[in-house]
DNA sequence: AGGCGCTGTCACTAAACCGTCACCATACTG
DNA sequence: CAGTATGGTGACGGTTTAGTGACAGCGCCT
C-alpha cells in the first residue's frame, strides 16, 4: 500500500489512473497540476509520483527537475507519463531523473507493473529526522542548525552539503559523488566548485565554534568526522 | 563505470548494445546464453544485467526469474531487452523482478538512459571493505589508516600501497608489478622511484609502531608480511 | 528599478606531494 | 677480501591539488 500522486489534467485519465491504483492496492493522490502537485508534497512525501508532461502551467518536466533539486523530494521515484513517444523526450526525461517512462496511451496493467518495479527497487531513503553530530545539530523540518544551541546560519546549498555530510559521517566523498548527491546528477557544476561551498560551510561552522569538522583528504575528497586526526 | 552483463544470442545486436555501452562509459560482459551467463555470474556479480527474453536453450525469463530466486543475484537489476512487445509479455517480465522492460527496435540512447535510471536508483553500494592485518586497519571508505587505535598519516600514493600490500600480504612484488598495480600501466616512472614510496611508507608505520612490516625481497622485490623473519 | 543574498567560476596563492638524483650502506660474487 | 650489484636515504625542484578572495549573473523581494 504506497501513497502515489499522480498529476495529470485530463480529468478521463486522471480518473482511470487513479482507478487502477486503487486496484491495485495503492492510495492515489490527484494533482492536476504542478502548483497543486507541489503543495501536497509540501505537506507530506508520497511514495511515488506519476508525472505527465505536458501539463497546464508549468511543464512535468520541469517539476520533475525541480523534485530533483530538492534535498526533500530527491528520493522520490517519479514515472514519466506522456504521450511524447519520440526517443528524445525519452531521453531528457530520463536524464533529468524519472525511474521509468511510459508512452500514451498506456496499457493499466503494464503501468501497474512497472510501479510495482519501480517501488521494489525503492531504497529505504534518507530520513527526515534531525541529525546530530558533536554538538552540532541539524533538523531537515525546519531547515534549521544549531551548535550548542546557537544557530548556524548557511545558505541552501551548505544545507543540503551539511545534511548529505552528516547522514553520511566519517566516509570520504568525491567531489563528484558530492555532486552527484547533493546538486543533482544532472546539473553540470565545476568540481571545483565543490572546494567553495566546502569553504564557506567552513567558515559557517568555525564561526560556531566547531573547527576541522570537515576534513581534506588529498587526492580523494571531504570528509566530516568528529575525530580531529 | 559500471560492468553489465548482455545476454543476447543475436550477434549483431549483442554488438550493437556493447558499443553502445562502451561509449557511455560502461564495461559490457558478453553472454550468448543463459548457461554462459550463469558461469559468468559465478564468478563476479555485475552491476547490471541486460537480458534478452528469447535465447537458445533456457529463456531469458527463466535467467531472470533464478536470478531472483538465489540471495546472492537478488540484488542485481535487471533490464529486459526483447522483441515481445505485449502487454501481457511485459507484465510477466516486470512481474518476474526486471526493473526495466525495452522492446526491441530500441534506440540505443534511450536503452543508455533506461541503464543510467536504473544504476541510479542503485547507487549507495560496493563500499570496498576495510582490511586488517596485525593491528594495522586500513579502511578505504573512510580513507584512513589506524595502527591500535593510533591515527597514521600517508599520502595518496603511501595510501594505495599500503592497500595493494594488505590486499596481498605475504606475496613478493616485482617493482614493475606495483607500479603496474599501484601507479597503473598507462604512467612511466622509474622503478626506483618504488623504493623511495616503500620508505615512506615504513617510515610511517614504524612511528606507529609497526617495524619490518614490510619487507624487502632481494633481487625480487618487497613483501607485507606479519610474520618478521 | 534597485538592493540583496546566493551561486558558479576564475585567478592567484599556498601547500602537499611526487619523481628523480646523488651518495651511502649493505649484500652477494668469485 | 676487493669488486660489484642492489637497496636505503636525504634533499630538491617541479607539478599537482586545495584554499582563498573577488566578481558577475541570477532570482527574489520590496
Amino acid at each position: 500500500m504506497a501513497r502515489i500522486l499522480v498529476v495529470e489534467d485530463e480529468p478521463s485519465i486522471q480518473e482511470l489512473i487513479s482507478v487502477t491504483l486503487t486496484r491495485t492496492g495503492h492510495d492515489p493522490l490527484r494533482a492536476p497540476d504542478a502548483e497543486t502537485a507541489l503543495r501536497l508534497l509540501q505537506a507530506e512525501l508520497p511514495d511515488l509520483v506519476l508525472l505527465d508532461w505536458m501539463l497546464p502551467g508549468q511543464s512535468g518536466i520541469d517539476l520533475a527537475r525541480r523534485l530533483r533539486a530538492d534535498e526533500r523530494t530527491r528520493g522520490v521515484p517519479i514515472i514519466m507519463l506522456t504521450a511524447r513517444g519520440d526517443e528524445q523526450s525519452k531521453v531528457t526525461g530520463l536524464e533529468t531523473g524519472a525511474d521509468d517512462y511510459v508512452t500514451k496511451p498506456f496499457s493499466p496493467r503494464e503501468l501497474a507493473a512497472r510501479i510495482k518495479a519501480v517501488l521494489r527497487r525503492q531504497k529505504p531513503q534518507a530520513t527526515e529526522d534531525p541529525v546530530e553530530i558533536d554538538g552540532l545539530r541539524l533538523d531537515p523540518a525546519t531547515h534549521r542548525v544549531t551548535a550548542r544551541g546557537q544557530a548556524v546560519v548557511l545558505g541552501p546549498t551548505e544545507f543540503r552539503l551539511l545534511h548529505f555530510f552528516m547522514t553520511h559521517a566519517e566516509r570520504v566523498h568525491s567531489r563528484a559523488q558530492l555532486l552527484d548527491s547533493v546538486w543533482g546528477d544532472h546539473v553540470f557544476v565545476e568540481e571545483r566548485t565543490v572546494d567553495v561551498h566546502i569553504r564557506r560551510l567552513r567558515g559557517a561552522l568555525e564561526a560556531s565554534g566547531h573547527d576541522a569538522l570537515i576534513q581534506t583528504v588529498r587526492g580523494s575528497g571531504y570528509r566530516l568526522s568528529c575525530q580531529k586526526e
